[in-house]
RNA sequence: GCAGACGUAGCUCAGUUGGUUAGAGCGUCGGAUUGUGGCUCCGAAGGUCGUUGGUUCAACUCCAACCGUCUGUACCA
């Protein structure tokens, strides 16, 4: 008989997307809960909002497009509205507050996480889905609510675990970049498409260097492939006018300079000196919607990849005052600035700095199965529960009960501290037998021929079956104090 | 998008100037051992050689296109 061609279908993930671990998400989950800790004991609350918008909502891609996929994901109603999954956190709190700002009290305060979703190239640490976690104060047109954005983003980073020094909030301002152009003659409509190409090159001088920026603003650079990108084509003059207002030697009394010069005056009153925030005319971020304020986390130590290279992190998180996004509902001014932080990123960096991961959740304690009656299997599970009662993480073994020893092959891959054996032996005499998976391991080190390891028995003891409870607790504290000596010598 | 590198078992990889039946290690499953994890030994399953076409008596091997992955770069709300 020819051999049966099964059709097996490839498992495989999309491109740019990663399953989360036990690990990841209890590490996420941690992270969490420190981050909303900080939002709210500045007094924010909060929002929020699903993962479709409608595409117009969103603030870009006009109709007119087949398919608005360009950037993001997007699908089309059965009414043939295009819906799109968000790509940031900003643009649907603007249409949350425009659709509801009657009964909004402004200033208002908010925060919210949530996945947001990019149809572009993944990357190394980038994804396609990833977590971002904001705060914004909308309605607040003053440079203060700027302020309190980067010193609760320092104290956030801080909050993390991140020590100061380690991290730095750049802060610039849009409008001052807006008097540099203008000083090399950029101004005006007929310019906007060379400003971009400037603005894009001044962000990359924590990239590239100053020498890179300086091709990028003149002729071009060619990267390491060989690929040329074209340079904004400026002359001698206002590449050094800009290389020096970037290093700090050229100085524009400009509304930006002004606003920023209001900032650093609120940081030093409370104490924010520049190993926290730090003035930095490089800070450029994204070209759309900012118009005032911008700021940007940056980790200062190195990130070391699952290869072993020292990596460029870079940004974890920035935001900016983005005065035009709830008026383009509503018709009327509502100034607001906000800033996001990158979950999954900065979760990336944080295990790397050991900061995360520390907290190992115990695997349950396993009540092994040796009679697979129903009477039995009531006893089992009643074991279990008992121990549940007690505060003991517990489990009776799902499996196939006939092959013993694959259920002690199951505990001790899944890292089980202890299982509680009773077969009928055992039963007849009221019995158990607790198995100190974790001692045993220990001591088979010691044995090498398979007969003595399985007739020893090590690591186990008989306890009466009224005494579970106290005996299971007796030997994981016992084993909690061995790990605890563990790591103080160990480090 | 542009440039480059790479696609062979679940994973990591061998595979001779093109030659007949494509291999190894790890992992998985079974057995040695129907009531005891680890070690050891024995055995088994697992492949459209990324896809399609071309050259050839003969292609995993050479050529082309496409698809995919990785790296750099561009874009990035």
């Amino acid at each position: 008989m020819a051999k049966p061609k099964t059709f097996k279908l490839k498992a495989r993930l999309p491109r740019g997307f990663v399953d989360r671990s036990a690990a990841d998400i209890r590490a996420s989950d941690a992270m969490l809960a420190k981050i909303r800790a900080v939002y709210e004991h500045y007094g924010f609350d909060p929002v929020e909002t699903p993962a479709f918008e409608y595409t117009d909502c969103l603030g870009k891609f006009l109709p007119d497009t087949d398919r608005p996929n360009a950037g993001v994901f997007s699908v089309q109603d059965d009414d043939e509205q295009w819906m799109s999954l968000r790509y940031d956190l900003t643009a649907p709190l603007a249409r949350h507050v425009a659709e509801n700002i009657n009964e909004i009290q402004l200033p208002y305060r908010t925060y919210r996480a949530g996945w947001v979703f990019r149809n572009e190239k993944p990357g190394p640490g980038r994804f396609r889905q990833f977590m971002q976690f904001d705060a914004d104060t909308i309605g607040a047109p003053g440079v203060q609510a700027d302020a309190e954005m980067c010193m609760m983003m320092a104290d956030t980073m801080e909050a993390l675990g991140i020590p100061r020094g380690s991290y730095v909030i750049r802060v610039n301002n849009r409008k001052v970049l807006d008097g540099v152009m203008e000083a090399i003659g950029l101004g005006g409509e007929e310019n906007a498409e060379r400003r971009l190409t400037v603005l894009r090159a001044i962000d990359k001088l924590d990239k590239f260097g100053p020498d890179g920026v300086r091709l990028l603003l003149g002729e071009g650079r060619k990267d390491e492939s060989g690929d040329f990108t074209k340079g904004a084509e400026l002359d001698g003059e206002a590449i050094d006018l800009i290389l020096g207002y970037m290093a700090g030697t050229t100085r524009l009394d400009t509304e930006g300079q002004a606003e920023l010069d209001q900032m650093a005056e609120i940081f030093s009153a409370c104490d924010y000196d520049a190993d926290r925030i730090k003035i930095d005319p490089s800070v450029v971020r994204g070209l759309e919607y900012y118009t005032g304020p911008v700021y940007e986390a940056e980790l200062l130590f190195p990130v070391t990849n699952e290869k072993g290279e020292v990596v460029q992190f870079g940004s974890v998180g920035g935001g900016g005052r983005y005065d035009g996004l709830v008026k383009r509902f509503t018709g009327r001014d509502v100034p607001a600035t906000g800033f996001s932080i990158g979950v999954s990123r900065l979760m990336t960096a944080l295990k790397n700095l050991g900061k995360l991961g520390r907290e190992e959740v115990l695997a349950p304690v396993l009540v092994t199965v040796m009679d697979g009656g129903t009477e039995a299997l009531g006893r089992y599970q009643k074991m279990t529960q008992t121990l549940r009662a007690a505060g003991i993480r517990a489990e009776m073994y799902q499996g196939n009960w006939k092959k013993f020893g694959n259920q002690l092959k199951y505990a001790d891959r899944r890292g089980c501290p202890l299982a509680i054996i009773q077969g009928s032996d055992e039963r007849e005499q009221g019995v158990v037998q607790i198995k100190d998976l974790i001692e045993g391991k220990r001591l088979s080190g010691e044995i090498t021929d398979n007969v003595t390891w399985r007739e020893s028995r090590p690591a186990q003891e008989t306890v009466a079956e009224g005494d579970i409870v106290a005996a299971v607790t007796r030997m994981l504290t016992a084993q909690a104090e061995d790990r605890d000596k563990a790591s103080e010598s160990g480090e």
